[in-house]
DNA sequence: ACGCGGCCCTGGATGC
DNA sequence: TGCATCCAGGGCCGCG
């Protein structure tokens, strides 16, 4: 369930627990994830003080060495903190233990959409990044942008176009489902026939669920699906609208029922009353 | 070039 | 109860 909140929330909890400490050793139990694990990752990340450690889109940067640690969550992954002697289950693929008697576990059951590698220089030269759009919650993420960005594009849905990774880092299935309802916009809606100032709408309610999601610790669906480093449960799933609502009453309107319908292959949710294409 | 659809995995939920 | 089927938060890649 990882998706951007859910990221950010993980790499606040691991700021105040890695910097300055060090990665004392590297045991990859499972390498094949989505790329393969880097054979000489021990050696470019062990015994060096982590000096930051940051979001980008849905990855988390750890610097370290004279690079970053990649890591990518995928669609079920989290990070755990545990005392060193802690014993493995069977999704622990990946362990840092950290000095000071603490290990580091990347936990996952899809693992193929995981990923764990290690880039030099500036990160942002390499593919995922060089290739990303703004972050939803930074400065040059605005309505303005969204709609210039969408005078370039001919056919494509608005779900699936704020679901680009060059349109804006990081949005995922959920969230997507969520603000379009929130704006009152039809998922199907053509992106080049929607006004700037519904994009102006739009942006400002990317950024307020966003924002929302990772003050309540992310959105946890399954019992034993997402949680944080140190092992809360996120809170959003209590504020969704129609995320995994088919057939529920809108919350808007009052006597619509949520509909489910597939975008690329996707769930995505919707009140056909209260969202006009 | 753009937009779509399929694919990778496993486990839990649902259905017969 | 047991077996089969479907479905999933991710990104990527090849096709038309």
């Amino acid at each position: 369930m990882p998706e951007l909140p859910e990221v950010e929330v993980t790499v606040r909890e691991l700021e105040a627990k890695l910097i300055g400490k060090m990665i004392t050793k590297v045991v990859v139990n499972k390498s094949n994830f989505r790329k393969k694990v880097p054979d000489d990752l021990a050696d470019k990340i062990k015994n060096k003080p982590v000096s930051s450690i940051y979001r980008r889109a849905k990855y988390i940067l750890i610097g370290v060495g004279n690079g970053h640690l990649l890591l990518h969550l995928g669609e079920s992954g989290s990070l755990r903190l545990f005392e060193s002697n802690k014993s493995l289950g069977k999704h622990d693929h990946v362990e840092f233990h950290i000095e000071e008697n603490s290990k580091l576990i990347l936990r996952a059951s899809l693992y193929k959409s995981c990923y764990v590698g290690y880039v030099e220089g500036d990160p942002y030269d390499h593919p995922p990044f060089a290739v990303h759009g703004p972050d939803p919650l930074g400065d040059s993420f605005t309505g303005r942008y969204l709609y210039e960005e969408s005078q370039t594009r001919k056919t494509i849905a608005v779900k699936n176009f704020i679901m680009e990774p060059r349109v804006v880092a990081g949005m995922g299935n959920i969230y997507a489902s969520e603000v379009l309802f929130d704006t009152n916009i039809h998922p199907e809606k053509q992106a080049n026939h929607i006004s700037e100032s519904q994009y102006e709408s739009l942006a400002k309610s990317i950024k307020k669920i966003i924002s929302a999601a990772i003050s309540t610790g992310g959105t946890t669906l399954g019992d034993e699906a997402w949680t944080s480093p140190t092992g809360f449960h996120g809170k959003f799933k209590n504020e969704l609208n129609v995320y995994d609502k088919e057939g529920e009453t809108c919350n808007r309107c009052k006597t619509n029922k949520i509909s489910k319908i597939k975008m690329r292959d996707r769930s995505t949710y919707l009140c056909e009353k209260c969202q006009k294409l």
